[in-house]
DNA sequence: ATCTTATTTCCATGAAAATCGAAACAGAGA
DNA sequence: TCTCTGTTTCGATTTTCATGGAAATAAGAT
C-alpha cells in the first residue's frame, strides 16, 4: 500500500453519498445487494449511481458479480482492512498514539 | 461520529499532497513542525500549502499552536482514532468481518 | 427475433477543488 | 518606527467532481 493508493481509496470514501453506499453494502452483509437495490435504498439517478460505484469498484473497496442482469455488489473487506493498516500504521509510526490525555494535544 | 463527518475528514485525507502533509506531521512526531518546515519538505506553494492545512485542521486531523511568528503543526492523534474506529465499525457492523472462506483470510 | 429488465455510457452543466503569484498581515527585533 | 521573517488572504486559472436525462448495451425470457 503507497500513499498514493491510499489517498484514492480514501478520497472514494470521502463523499457523503458514496459512503453511504459503502455502509449500505456493509449492512446488507455477505449477500450483498443488486444495483437496483441500491438506487431504491439510496434513492438517487441510476447513472450517478452507476459513477460512483465505479470509483469504488476501482479502488477495489466493492467487488461486483453479475447474476443473469444484475450485478451483485459487496463491500471489499481485505481492502478496507489494509487502508485501515495503513492510517493505523501512519499515525502511530513515531509518536505514541496511545497517549492518554482525552483531547488535549499530546506534548508536554 | 456521523457520516457526514467522516466523510469530511476522509476527504480531507483523501488527496495525495494532504495525505503527505499529514503523514510528514506524524513522522515529525510530539515536537510538530512549522509550516515553513512543512513547506521545504512537500515542495509546493506557501499559499496552497496554507489551503490544505486549513483544510486538515478544519477537520481536526491536525492542530496549530503558535509560538512568536512561526506555527506549529502537530497531528492530533484522538480524531485519527475514532475515524479508525468509525470505518472499523462500518466494516464490521452487520457481516462477519472475519469471515474464515471466502477470498478474505482476514484472521485465523 | 423481439421484448423486457437491469445497468452503463454519453453528454451536458453547475459547483467545487487545486494551484500559485502577489499583496496583505502578524509579531518580534533593531 | 521600520524592517524582517513567517503565514495567510486575494484574485485568477485550470482541472476535477457530482449530477442526471437520454441513449446504448447486456442478458435472459417469450
Amino acid at each position: 500500500m503507497n500513499l498514493e493508493q491510499a489517498a484514492r481509496q480514501l478520497e472514494s470514501l470521502g463523499n457523503p453519498t458514496r459512503l453511504r453506499i459503502y455502509r449500505t453494502l456493509v449492512r446488507a452483509g455477505h449477500f450483498g445487494l443488486p444495483v437496483g437495490g441500491l438506487q431504491e435504498r439510496i434513492g438517487i439517478a441510476a447513472s450517478t449511481l452507476s459513477h460512483h460505484l465505479k470509483r469504488l469498484v476501482d479502488t477495489g473497496l466493492v467487488t461486483q458479480e453479475r447474476h443473469a442482469t444484475t450485478l451483485i455488489c459487496r463491500a471489499h473487506y481485505p481492502t478496507m482492512n489494509a487502508l485501515i493498516g495503513y492510517l493505523a500504521d501512519e499515525c502511530c509510526a513515531d509518536a505514541g498514539c496511545a497517549e492518554p490525555a482525552a483531547q488535549a494535544p499530546a506534548v508536554p
